[in-house]
DNA sequence: GACGACTTTTTGACAGAGTCCAAGTTGAGC
DNA sequence: GCTCAACTTGGACTCTGTCAAAAAGTCGTC
């Protein structure tokens, strides 16, 4: 489907800005706001901050993009929506991963006790440290030894 | 065990301060950082803000408090460490239950497939409406129908 | 096509949370 | 008691994000 009828059919109007935004989403896998904006000046010339934090709420609301929200970091956004899957999350260099759902198709929706809440979302973030960063630490450790 | 003695065997200077600020982050259960400026104040007297967050984010490294950071919200602290529960949390009025692990003790640390991360914790937002906030949804809507 | 109601975008100010800095004071632990 | 860590004060600053009012654009209808 193109974006064009992407956007119609979620009930939002069809603007340049609109279209750059869902763009730049798309072009990478988690971008903040910032790169949006950025991204989305390259290919449009110019758009204020204030409309690409107006055009993702919408998207998020209407459901054309998911936002991440990790501890510490800015706000994510990413284009891949329906389909419950989670994120690694680097501690040292916030690098973000994209993993499936561990327990199949959904279930981690469905909380042990839901106090009534009515849940529409469960957001999975593992943390702990990417390969990268593993290896640059143990590196480190190794000249320390040298002192 | 003694305040006194979890902050010795954590390897940080037992204060004033950070008894208080310790205290503070147990007597509710998700409190912010402006939170346990006043309750440190009410018990000690005075403290400054820079204190405060400068202790919050030893204790966090040291791992004698979690910290929680839901989207729109400042971050939380708690002093509930290391038995992997969640959270629920209120999109309306940004509430936040604790709930135990849907999956057991524990398993939902293991990601389908780690990319490589060396994992240390899953973090279990579970988003959605508290009870409150969706009676008052109803109630809204029914005098909206009266207009 | 042109009109007009309604939605978006722009611009710039503003707000909240938190960090950084620096210099001086206090206090913990050996 | 000495030394180093921790605390205070106060302000400047950064980073995300929102508010408000005016200008511009979209889209259904004529």
């Amino acid at each position: 489907m193109a974006a064009h009828e992407l956007l119609r059919d979620h009930g939002v109007h069809v603007t340049a800005q609109r279209l750059a935004v869902l763009r730049a989403v798309s072009s990478r896998p988690h971008c903040t706001a910032e790169n949006i904006v950025e991204t989305a000046k390259d290919e449009i010339g110019t758009i204020s901050r204030q409309s690409v934090y107006d055009t993702l709420n919408t998207f998020v609301e209407k459901g054309l993009v998911r936002r991440i929200q990790p501890t510490g970091s800015p706000a994510l956004y990413e284009d891949r929506v329906g389909d419950n899957h989670h994120h690694l999350i680097c501690r040292d260099c916030g690098r973000v991963v994209d993993v499936d759902c561990s327990v199949g198709a959904m279930p981690c929706l469905q909380a042990a006790n839901d106090n009534g809440f009515e849940i529409d979302e469960a957001e999975v973030a593992y943390w702990g440290r990417c390969p990268e960063c593993k290896t640059s630490t143990l590196e480190k450790t190794a000249s320390n030894h040298n002192h």
